[in-house]
RNA sequence: GGUCCGGUAGCUCAGUUGAAUAGAGCAACUGCCUUCUAAGCAGUAGGUCAUUGGUUUGAAUCCAAUCCGGAUCACCA
């Protein structure tokens, strides 16, 4: 069991019966002592000295001395500082932790239990490519299926492909205005940077058509809705719907070089799914959804036929959920996809990666089930996260400041090479191996990057200063892990020998952070947050690092201290090792 | 305007079920490579936790008001 939730349960019945009073585990505060004092576990008493009128001296001497009586084992010694009460654990048990754990690579992995969760995330649109947003939804989603997956829940991740509407239309129009015949192959170009082009052009000529329009004496309103470009767009979203093959075939050609580009991207950065929705195969199934809430009385009919659901008891507004023309809107789409999810899942939780800047609309989403009395609505959580913004704020495709995502790792491989060159320690690797070094370093500290902020926190990009390969960063602890790796091929801990049982003070204390990793995992699974789990690896790293340029490990003064700290070592591999698996992020063996 | 989210060091962020002197990284400055990888370690400096009031033995954390920033409230997705 983990030490922090033992040491709770052990202490409970010892304060009832010491002190006479009667009290539960959970109102027990216990936390790691501060660096500063002594101990190593500390009860905070000041809430049982407020409840019980308790003498606060004479409170902790009585829990500190029978804790230590009765608990020999666990505790070692006390000391009571105001209120809290500091205790130092026996070595024996940490060292019996050490014992059991270090050689174990599955250490942090719960037993598989019997609820599915499905995670969606990515989602993208087939205009463009992806960009700076979508790797921060994705490296989120990504980790927090995989931290499900670790701690026991079985995950489908699901991607829904928004591949139908006007946004690919105007891309299809560009092309067929602009192209002249060209395919991505034809100019060698990654497919989706290449359609993505032409939804740029034809931002373009709608700009200039609009201006056009304002020139002869329209409205700006008249003129955007008139320009040739934008309705010839729309006749071909008509088309489209209506099955002219003609059209059908241009949209399916370019979605397929979209695919491709999208996919490259993805094997690029390790993204996987095991269930794709495309929106034009599933925008329909939500109108079953407004016959039964009518039918309920949950929607009501508009004079002029719009079909709405009133969510002002809710403090919410009217919301339309099909057109006066019969036709779809968005949030019909969703509720049809989500009932189609779980007829084919039977998910518990249903997680959705989407910004922040749909907080409403998944309250809606959630909303309308729990009205239509669906027994999966309360399984709906939307993971929102905070946009990626610059310096001068969201990035925007029509004034070109959207990061682009191959760019951006284009520019970090490039970054990894120029650091490993000027730092000159694997001139020995052939350029397989080299590649391969680059690819890990920049995805690490690109992931960690991302990863690393809470996640319904909006952060800041700035692409003047690059993303960097010192300090919190995702390379320190790919560095952390490549130095133990580098001692553990010249020697590695055995069974056999017995240990050293004096704990030196930065061994403790890395001891003690590492028992906590299964806890770490818990709760980064209990938030939602992989940002957890980056801030508890980067500790482990720099409590190593500490340890490691104050005590030789491999010229320890006896075999049992070698030994000791091999285990040591061999253990903060792993769960570096681990942690930086779950976040997606690779370590090297050296660097 | 309604609703929601945020404001912590020069910058980027932790810390918010109330608890010890508010922590990291970057940037700045000082030391440390003949010894397991210096992408490292040790240290110095840097704070009116947006403001004001309240609750409390105790508030960055809870409550109220105010200021500032953002998102959203489409027969767009």
């Amino acid at each position: 069991m983990l030490l922090q939730q033992k040491i709770k349960k052990i202490l409970a019945p010892i304060v009832q019966d010491s002190l006479g009073i009667s009290i539960t585990e959970d109102e027990l505060v216990i936390q790691r002592t501060k660096e500063e004092f002594e101990g190593d576990y500390t009860l905070v008493l000041f809430g049982l000295i407020k409840k019980h009128k308790l003498n606060p001296a004479l409170m902790g001497t009585t829990i500190g001395t029978a804790a230590c009586e009765q608990q020999g084992d666990l505790f070692k010694s006390y000391n009571l500082l105001k209120g809290f009460l500091n205790f130092s654990l026996q070595e024996k048990c940490l060292l019996d932790f050490l014992s059991t754990t270090y050689s174990n690579t599955q250490f942090g992995k719960a037993a598989e239990n019997t609820k599915r969760v499905m995670v969606e995330y990515s989602s993208p649109n087939t205009n463009k490519p992806l960009h700076l947003g979508h790797l921060r939804n994705i490296f989120l989603g990504w980790s927090i299926a995989e931290l499900l997956k670790e701690r026991g829940y079985s995950v489908t991740k699901s991607c829904v492909v928004n591949d139908r509407g006007i946004h690919i239309c105007k891309s299809m129009i560009a092309w067929q205005l602009f192209a002249n015949g060209s395919t991505p192959a034809s100019v060698g170009q990654k497919g989706d940077h290449f359609v993505g082009n032409f939804y740029v052009k034809f931002n373009e000529a709608y700009k200039a058509q609009v201006e056009e329009g304002v020139a002869c004496g329209l409205t700006k309103e008249q003129a955007e809705k008139e320009a040739p470009i934008m309705k010839a767009t729309q006749q071909l979203l008509q088309d489209w719907e209506a099955g002219n093959q003609e059209v059908v075939d241009l949209w399916d050609r370019m979605n397929q070089w979209v695919y491709e580009g999208f996919n490259e991207t993805y094997l690029k950065i390790g993204a996987d799914f095991d269930k794709t929705y495309y929106e034009s195969k599933t925008y329909l199934l939500g109108k079953k959804f407004v016959e039964q809430g009518l039918a309920d009385g949950i929607f009501f009919k508009k004079e002029d036929g719009g079909i709405w659901i009133d969510l002002t008891p809710e403090g919410l507004d009217e919301k339309l959920v099909l057109r006066k023309d019969g036709t779809s809107v968005y949030i019909t789409q969703d509720l049809g996809l989500a009932e189609q999810k779980f007829q084919e899942y039977q998910y518990e939780q249903s997680i959705y990666v989407i910004a922040d800047e749909q907080n409403y609309h998944m309250k809606v989403l959630q909303l309308i089930l729990q009205k239509l009395s669906k027994p999966y609505a309360n399984g709906i959580y939307h993971l929102s996260y905070g946009m990626v913004e610059l310096p001068s704020g969201r990035m925007k495709s029509r004034e070109g400041t959207v990061v682009d995502a191959d760019d951006l790792i284009a520019e970090m491989i490039e970054a990894a090479r120029t650091k490993t060159e000027e730092l000159g320690k694997v001139k020995d690797f052939n350029p397989n191996e080299l590649h391969k070094l680059y690819h890990t370093l920049a995805l690490g500290a690109l992931k960690f990057y991302l990863l690393r902020v809470d996640p319904k926190k909006k952060m800041i990009f700035n692409p003047q200063e690059s993303i960097d390969f010192q300090g919190f960063t995702g390379p320190f602890i790919q560095y952390t892990y490549a130095r133990i790796q580098s001692i553990l091929r010249k020697e590695s801990p055995t069974a056999t020998h017995s240990i050293e049982n004096k704990l030196k003070k930065e061994e403790k204390e890395l001891l003690i952070s590492l028992e906590q990793f299964p806890a770490v995992l818990d709760q980064a699974v209990m938030e939602h947050n992989p940002s957890v789990v980056a801030l508890y690896v980067f500790t482990i790293a720099k409590l190593f690092n500490s340890f490691y340029t104050q005590h030789a490990i491999i010229n320890a003064p006896t075999i049992a201290t070698r030994q000791l700290r091999l285990r040591l070592a061999s253990l903060t591999a792993n769960v570096i090792h681990r942690s930086m698996s779950l976040l997606g992020i690779e370590v090297p063996n050296r660097m």
